[in-house]
DNA sequence: GTCTATATGACGATAGAC
DNA sequence: GTCTATCGTCATATAGAC
């Protein structure tokens, strides 16, 4: 009974430890910058020696490979229900300020994950192909959703939703990365850049939607 | 004769030690990344010894603050006979679509300079105060152009020059970084993501322009 | 202004005992 | 699965001779 150990908990136990070496990478990454991790650290973080994080993870770029995957999955499930909705939502830009925000505001209280996932931080690591499936994933995503608006007509027709999307994401990429790198330290609510969001917005759905969203005249 | 050197050509010579300091620390950048450098391959590459370098730099962040300071400069360099026009470009949209692209192509070949400029992709890095009064008197001459468009009667009024600037540096750095983030190696001209830009000036001159841009309808 | 020599310290990764 | 020991490499930076 004391002796047998089920195969399961084994297996739990490893789980755990693989999922406390990325959180503490990505505390560490935090403070010694996305391109300062050192497994070393993560290690006396942890008060074991470096070594044995061989036994979870066969390299440094494995770690990088495990945030980069678990950032995508994270901005899946935070997109989702959004994604969700875009059969029922009643206007585009109400649509695209909660797809924007949701986005943004996660950006922003990741800002490590944010910044592995977006720009090059680390000399030497891209992530292996099964990473970057990861990504695909959610553009993906983003994709289904985007050609539903087009569906429904609240987006222009004549035009992909890739390139719709495309023009989307320059947007919401220019925000992060003008406050990541400018003013990390404001949150989402008060960011200088994040706040112009509703005015992006609205450019983007003028520009972009069928119909202007909140036109007074109409004949 | 032989033994008067004047102090000018000393002077010379040493303002063009650092000048291929700065030129090859760019190069070694651009192969390992810009958080990859590395004083001693500087030092291989010149064909000195790497503490020879530190009379020229007292450190490597020195390195970086210089390429970060010429960075902005050659900025100002390009932008300089753009924002010239200012006075004489006849619509928003083409003064935007030329100001656009001559700082997108600038950023695309010159992508180790962009990536320091405008990321954080040095651990530990942040440029010095003298650095970044350079990137602060970049940002002045475009407010300045800006504030030119609004008085012209080319951009709404009832905005601050500083929010019309905001809400376009954001496009363009959407731009460069999903370009130089996912797909370096395309040309401007051919780029996935800097091929919008036509289609961005658009939306934002319609949204921040007095008078949409080329409307056919005039009644 | 260049060099040699060195301080000083990290790092990622592996071998092999327990 | 943990450890000790270590390999091999590289780094920034300084001291001091020439």
């Amino acid at each position: 009974m004391t002796t047998t150990v089920l195969p399961d908990r084994r297996q739990r136990r490893r789980l755990e430890t693989i999922e406390e070496i990325v959180g503490v990478a990505v505390e560490v990454m935090s403070e010694q910058g996305v391109g300062g991790l050192s497994l070393g650290e993560v290690a006396r973080r942890m008060g074991i020696r470096p070594p044995s994080l061989y036994v979870y993870f066969d390299s440094k770029a494995a770690v990088y490979d495990a945030v980069f995957t678990r950032g995508w999955r994270s901005v899946d499930d935070v997109m989702e229900p959004v994604y969700a909705d875009v059969n029922g939502a009643a206007d585009l830009t109400g649509f695209l300020l909660r797809a924007g925000s949701v986005y943004l505001r996660w950006t922003i209280e990741h800002p490590v994950y944010a910044q592995l996932m977006n720009w090059r931080p680390v000399p030497g690591y891209e992530p292996s192909e099964e990473a970057y499936a990861a990504a695909v994933g959610t553009l993906d995503a983003g994709l289904v959703a985007f050609a539903r608006l087009v569906e429904r007509g609240l987006l222009r027709e004549g035009l992909t939703a890739e390139r719709l999307l495309t023009a989307w994401t320059v947007l919401l990429t220019g925000v992060m990365t003008q406050q990541l790198a400018n003013a990390p330290q404001e949150s989402f609510e008060h960011g200088r850049f994040t706040s112009t969001l509703p005015e992006l917005v609205s450019m983007y759905a003028v520009h972009y939607g069928r119909t202007a969203p909140s036109t007074k005249g109409r004949r």
